[in-house]
DNA sequence: CAGTATCCTTGCGGATACTG
DNA sequence: CAGTATCCGCAAGGATACTG
């Protein structure tokens, strides 16, 4: 895409948001930004329907906490389902939402895009950080 | 795009990140939840390059630690660059880098794709609220 | 004008221990 | 098994005041 029609297509989209739009978008892509949040909805795209426990052994280093707590939010969001089976041996499954499909399908080309500029991030990070010894960004 | 091919193509996205691709791909992606990053790099596409000031102009309620805060943090992703003219009064311009045009393209379909659940995701909030009265989510 | 410095509150992420 | 409860350190975001 060039520049103009970049520029174009952002305003249109921009514009687009109301200020309530504003933050409700920022509170939905905070998950891009999150620990567990992406790395869940990528084994429930993946995988289907999972208990708390798998999901758990699939999410290398989380701890209950964080698990549960990721997952409200996902819940909150609506992005996931949760299955309560009622069960006296707790017995409790999670499954993407079709807007949690949604989301992870908007998240592909994303991460491609990581990817290709991966290195030019880390260039530019050592960059700053030899112009900028431990001064800035605190 | 239908699942399965969903699905390949989230695995291959995936596979192709390694252990320290994604702690990169939060760092980068982690300025999509920021207050004001997103909006600095819209205006920035948009008016082209700014001063420090007109830019505080544009984001209402940004406080001027959290503006040099958000540049700093931009500057040091690549994202966007930094000219100092070094003249007695100070002037400094910010633009965005070509990496910073790229996300603000990888940005656009994802703004369009809130928009389009906004009600979706507000109707999953006041679902999840009213089922969890004020527990859960802390 | 383009920042720092200081103080504050909130939430993230984690460690550890406990429960029905 | 699927969570809570309690603790901690750290960073985000903001309010206010100051500086070359």
């Amino acid at each position: 895409m060039d520049r103009k029609s970049l520029i174009a297509s952002s305003q249109a989209a921009c514009d687009a948001l109301s200020a309530d739009d504003d933050g409700l978008k920022r509170e939905v892509l905070s998950h891009a930004g999150n620990r567990w949040s992406l790395g869940i909805v990528y084994a429930l795209g993946v995988s289907g329907r999972l208990r708390h426990a798998e999901i758990g052994r699939r999410m290398e280093g989380v701890t209950q906490r964080m698990l549960t707590r990721t997952l409200r939010q996902l819940e909150r969001d609506g992005l996931i389902l949760r299955y309560d089976y009622q069960e006296k041996a707790p017995r409790v499954e999670y499954e993407l939402s079709e807007v949690g499909f949604g989301l992870l399908e908007q998240m592909i080309p994303l991460w491609g895009w990581v990817i290709d500029n991966a290195n030019e991030f880390r260039q530019a990070r050592t960059a700053f950080d030899k112009i900028n010894p431990q001064q800035r960004v605190e």
